[in-house]
DNA sequence: ATTTCCAGAAGTGTACACATTTTAGAAGAA
DNA sequence: TTCTTCTAAAATGTGTACACTTCTGGAAAT
């Protein structure tokens, strides 16, 4: 449920509690959060509970009012628009930076294996395994943010990546049944590969252009499933965050 | 910007006034904090220290280690130069989408005024009201990251210009006695108009392509700073942290 | 029926105590 | 000297009490 919790401190316990509620969808946007009962909720004091909704403050998930009440946060669709393109414009900086100062072999090397396992995971586009390609599909995108070989630049992919439904795996949960996504998939798959080409003959432009290209396909996604009615809205964790 | 503390809370008392003690040099880059000290130092209990350290974690200038304890953090040139490289990046994304989605009329307006003021304490170079461009220029930043439209781009754009050294205004206090910055800033304006001329004819690719080479100029003024052993160095805020 | 006002309920901000962990330095052995 | 080991000091993590603020609901007045 909240993952693996690394450290068992009673601030990380909030923490995963608040956020997997939220994301859940145990509050509806806009509701007021009691630290009280929150707290007797999650079975942790005032104090670090009061902690973790200071960082989710900071991710954006929670907004503090004038009164110092806090409240879930509610997006709209083009928020969640704008944030893919935020994190395609960070994507496409990490990626244009990798090109441009160049990637040592070892990294190349890496990413050409994760490539691999991902076409593997993808086959022939007639029985992709979604798990396996959702955990792939992360771990190119965070050797994007690595290969730029700046702290400053990753840091800033994480962060943005931690705003919900802008992560680069948020709509691939649960599509199995939708034989449009297979096609995305497929697509996805070969910009994955055009955008580690254009890296490693260091053509920064291309690999820039091809990252935002990429990030489109996840809008493209969110307005699929925000046309739907079907039952992938309550799949996708943070959904019901958005409103219209 | 904030300079004024607009709530007299204890959590603001002690955010303001650690930081300032940090970006003022009281510490060294990599000394640790101990809370009780500082808690008395700054006249606050330990329970909203600790609440603004954490808001200083998730900021970057503060860092966690392992252990509990939280250190000062310590900057590369190169960190500064990919913090300035993604601020213009954001910024060339904001005025992008300012330009492509188009811009009201009443902010086109406003932005106007401010070139116009901006141009004002320019002049014609020879006598440069620094103080006011400074404000003026933070004015032209802010503006554009509202033009866009959306408030995940003008948040992003917010706190990567917390960063210490990044914000579009770091270099430019205390540097009236070097001639050459006096070119840089009648080149600097001349961007700013061509900016906004490409916002208002909906060039996007202009918008954003000015925006990057914009922040470039920032990039060459670090550069120059800290080539230089002057005293400018002291006396721009957070320079203290930069270590090579 | 609507507005105003007040009192109680509930909530947040803060201080502080205490348990547990980490650190630093002295003492001792190789 | 240099490396271990141990111990006391100091720091952090957390629970809790309490002051002060904000919210809520209903009674009274219009």
């Amino acid at each position: 449920m909240n993952g693996s919790t690394k450290s068992n401190s009673q601030v990380e316990c909030a923490l995963s509690g608040t956020r997997a509620l939220i994301l859940g969808g145990a509050f509806a946007p806009g509701e007021r959060l009691s630290e009280p009962l929150l707290a007797e909720r999650l079975k942790v004091s005032r104090t670090p509970l009061r902690e973790a909704i200071g960082t989710l403050v900071q991710e954006g998930l929670v907004e503090r009012l004038e009164s110092g009440r806090c409240q879930v946060s509610s997006y709209s669709t083009q928020d969640i628009l704008d944030a893919i393109e935020v994190r395609g414009t960070i994507e496409g900086l990490a990626a244009r930076v990798a090109a441009e100062r160049g990637t040592s072999d070892k990294m190349l090397a890496e990413c050409r294996e994760t490539l691999a396992k991902l076409e593997r995971a993808v086959g022939d586009g007639s029985d992709i395994k979604f798990a396996r390609y959702v955990e792939l599909n992360a771990e190119f995108h965070a050797w994007m943010a690595r290969a730029a070989g700046s702290s400053v630049i990753e840091r800033e992919f994480e962060r943005i990546s931690r705003m919900p439904l802008a992560s680069p795996s948020a709509f691939l949960q649960g599509q199995e049944a939708f034989p449009a996504f297979h096609d995305s998939l497929v697509m996805a798959q070969r910009q994955h590969r055009g955008i580690f080409e254009a890296i490693e003959r260091r053509e920064g432009a291309r690999a820039e252009a091809l990252c935002r290209e990429h990030a489109h396909l996840a809008r493209e996604n969110l307005a699929f499933v925000m046309s739907e009615e079907s039952a992938s809205r309550d799949s996708i964790p943070g959904l019901s965050l958005v409103n219209n």
